[in-house]
DNA sequence: ATCGTAATACTCTGAGTCGAGTAATCGAGT
DNA sequence: ACTCGATTACTCGACTCAGAGTATTACGAT
């Protein structure tokens, strides 16, 4: 029976900490978060114990000692198992390769930005750019502080974080100002809908509605 | 007591969908697939279902009526409750105007890359770029097929992943090259603890050995 | 000497998530 | 008339996750 892979990337981090050296949960926790991991992987004790536990399970990882020290809790050091580097070389590997849906917030909203009244969008929109144009400049400074030569290997994937900031402050300007300038494709219809729907028209009358104010939508309707 | 959010947007597209007009859960998801919202927003029957209950539960929505045709399952039909409505909006505003950390599966992987060796690496990063141009290209289609204004509103989520997809693509294709011409920073030490961990040395000899071969990384080791 | 805070090291519980499973109906073809 | 796949509509159970809670020790300040 093959062993399913984890869909969390912390059971990914565990391996991947278990690969160097052997340790106890605790340890992997502190480690990562000293290495700023817990930036760009979900981390907290609840999951972290039970991602250990079913690493374990599937026999992933191995028990190697548990020691205790005092009268304080056990701790269990784990090693990581054969089977428990082929898993961790592919799955990393699998992740690097090959681009997969991310089912981002912001990506879940815009879907659903319809739902708003485009005048409400607009300073909403305008609120996150500054707020992302903040994170820009705090990233700069922690840049600039770096010294010299200091390995991009240790901080490549907040590189990555910027650059999907950055472009993320580039689509959001050109889209508030569509939305300013009124360029915005479908905005008419939009602010409409809102209107008819505040004046407590029903779903159906709404859409009769705009069907009729609107005659190129017909075409665009979804097909049976 | 104040209710608390859920953190599955799914959750949010139930309570914007309802506030459109009442549904039973099986026509959200029919509809959530027709409008291609299962792109953005992860959408399966099991975690529909409980999302709708634990809503209910919530007094975010309520059961307008159960109907039964001939001997198939009932059907509840739900609709949105006032609370339910602030609940929604307070919430797309939030994720709207918010950036917050995302934890992708890339960024998640690009943070421990340093486990697999350099060489590896370069392959799965440029299978990543072919894909990654792959899927622009099918995007680019799709657009194209779209005819002359077609209201942008239905496929802005869809805009803001090609925006983020072109990003990673320049990240991905400037890192390659790095990688390639050896400009990369840490490359060197990255590669010789490879050699090191494959020539059967231990984590403590490893560590060692590249600090006394890269005296410049005592400077870059955490403070205590 | 003792007080409070941080750090160490987990545990527990309830909620959320997912995939597979069930069971009926509809419609296109043979 | 029949059958086969698609569609409608939901249910179930095993797993996963998050956050709060617990108990001990270390350490600087009062």
């Amino acid at each position: 029976m093959a062993v399913r892979r984890p869909t969390n990337a912390l059971a990914l981090a565990v391996l991947s900490l278990l690969s160097e050296r052997p340790m106890h949960p605790y340890e992997m926790s502190s480690t990562l978060r000293q290495r700023h991991k817990e930036d760009s992987i979900r981390l907290n004790y609840g999951s972290l114990y039970s991602v250990v536990e079913s690493l374990h399970k599937k026999g992933l990882i191995t028990a190697r000692e548990t020691v205790r020290e005092g009268r304080r809790p056990e701790r269990t050091i784990y090693e990581i198992t054969p089977a428990g580097e082929v898993m961790m070389t592919d799955w990393l590997s699998e992740l690097l390769s090959e681009p997969t849906a991310q089912f981002t917030d912001f990506e879940a909203a815009l879907s659903l930005v319809a739902t708003l009244p485009p005048g409400d969008v607009v300073p909403l929109l305008a609120r996150r750019l500054s707020e992302l144009a903040f994170q820009s400049r705090a990233y700069e400074a922690i840049r600039a502080a770096v010294p010299d030569g200091f390995p991009r290997l240790f901080v490549v994937e907040s590189d990555y974080q910027q650059a999907l900031r950055d472009a993320e402050h580039r689509f959001v300007t050109e889209l508030l100002a569509e939305l300013e300038d009124g360029t915005f494709g479908g905005l008419a219809v939009w602010q409409r809908m809102h209107e008819l729907r505040d004046e407590g028209l029903s779903p159906e009358q709404t859409q009769r509605t705009l069907l009729a104010e609107f005659p190129e939508l017909e075409a665009m309707m979804p097909e049976p």
